[in-house]
DNA sequence: GTAATAGTGTCTATAAGACACTATTGA
DNA sequence: TCAATAGTGTCTTATAGACACTATTAC
């Protein structure tokens, strides 16, 4: 009997193993109403039917070309956003963390902007709904493992913003100065100085005019959009502390 | 027929779904001959046979309590070395990756110090060795996505680094301040200020005296240890840009 | 005019970079 | 003594924080 790589594969079958369930599981943040939220489902199905969880399932290995792919059908699926931020977080895994076995999810994020955005309900959730990430803390509990699953999204998030320009993803395409000082006060949880944010922001290339104002009740303010918007998120040099 | 949770999980059988292999890779890092090195196995079995990779390889569903139990186990099988950094990077996936299917794989990295460590062969592995990582980019090939994923560990090894005291676990229990200089400037690939970098470090509270000193053909070093070793790694307020 | 929000000028504080200096060992 | 490496003093630089100031709109 020969031994080629091509043997080896003709004989192999995935089954032989006891393989651990695989799924992707997603914290869909964005502001609204001056609150960081976050997008959650009633579960439709066995297992946790009738509880709230992180939008997820399995990876659909006809469709799916990597698990990024997965993030993002799942995305499109419930809120038909297709262009926003989807970032891999980290893996969650255990024999006891879902009950149908030994399984593992990749957690994504996603920051959207809450602009003409219906979310859309399917066969696996009977509702779907956005809930304030604080209020999930203490009152809510959550379907499986995503209380902690939500919580390694957010700190990813909060750790971020120190450094990053991140939360331009949670805007509209078009925004003013004060909007996003205003984003990253409500991720920050604390004031943060006007002066030294327009300096860090301006400074850093990653905003451009866009030539329009924004009126309102007192002096317009100038609009904004982000430059080069395939490219990756700026680091600053140093974090961002908020007002001492 | 009733359709409790119960019912549910009682039917449910888990290769009713095309489900992906899940595996673990760990790109294990050291520092030798005053370069950063990688353990690299040469593949024993199909597929890949004969190629080098990353030590790696299958859940044991039964033995690993989260793929963070894999990882350090595959550690422990490879290097002896139990107590280290072992630490997620990300995950990859895809139907191409692997001859055998779609899969996803969950890089792991880990840091080490180079000493009392005798690689040890086992019977996915006919060969073990110590390679710098430099040395791969250029002439070597990996088996499957694995230069990918040292990729990745290596930038995210070199991105913690600027604001980080990640790299106090490749030296050993004791070090002096000028080794862990050594160790930063290897890294970084840039020559560091001493006095900047002493006073960062001390600073920050991360090392204490041992008490002890390092003799050698000139003055004497103070010995520093890690200061509660079970915490995370501080994170500084800016980052270290090393000589301009 | 006033209220309200946009946007600026400029001082201080902090931590990094530069670099010359002193200290302590072995041979 | 000298060579070598450990460790310090102190000036400069870069960027964040503080906070008072001016600018522009609707009414």
């Amino acid at each position: 009997m020969s031994n080629t790589e091509k043997d080896f594969l003709t004989n192999y079958n995935i089954h032989d193993y006891e393989l651990p369930l695989t799924t992707v599981d997603m914290a869909i943040f964005t502001i609204r109403d001056e609150a960081l939220n976050v997008l959650l489902v009633k579960r439709n199905q066995h297992p946790a039917k009738g509880k709230w969880a992180l939008p997820g399932g399995f990876i659909d290995t006809h469709k799916d070309k990597s698990l990024d792919d997965t993030a993002k059908r799942k995305l499109v699926e419930k809120t038909g956003v297709k262009i926003s931020h989807v970032e891999q977080v980290a893996s969650f895994s255990g024999k006891k963390r879902d009950p149908r076995g030994w399984s593992v999810t990749i957690a994504y994020m996603a920051l959207i902007a809450d602009e003409h955005i219906k979310l859309i309900k399917d066969e696996s959730s009977e509702e779907i709904q956005w809930m304030p990430v604080h209020q999930i803390g203490k009152k809510m509990s959550l379907a499986f493992d995503h209380k902690g699953i939500l919580n390694a999204c957010h700190e990813r998030l909060k750790s971020k913003i120190q450094y990053t320009s991140l939360p331009v993803n949670l805007l509209p395409s078009e925004f003013t100065l004060s909007e996003l000082q205003t984003t990253f006060e409500i991720l920050l949880e604390k004031p943060v100085e006007k002066k030294s944010f327009r300096r860090r922001i301006l400074s850093s290339d990653i905003l451009e005019e866009t030539g329009a104002m924004k009126s309102g009740p007192s002096r317009p303010a100038k609009l904004y959009q982000v430059v080069n918007k395939e490219g990756k998120n700026y680091l600053f040099p140093r974090t961002l502390e908020g007002s001492r």
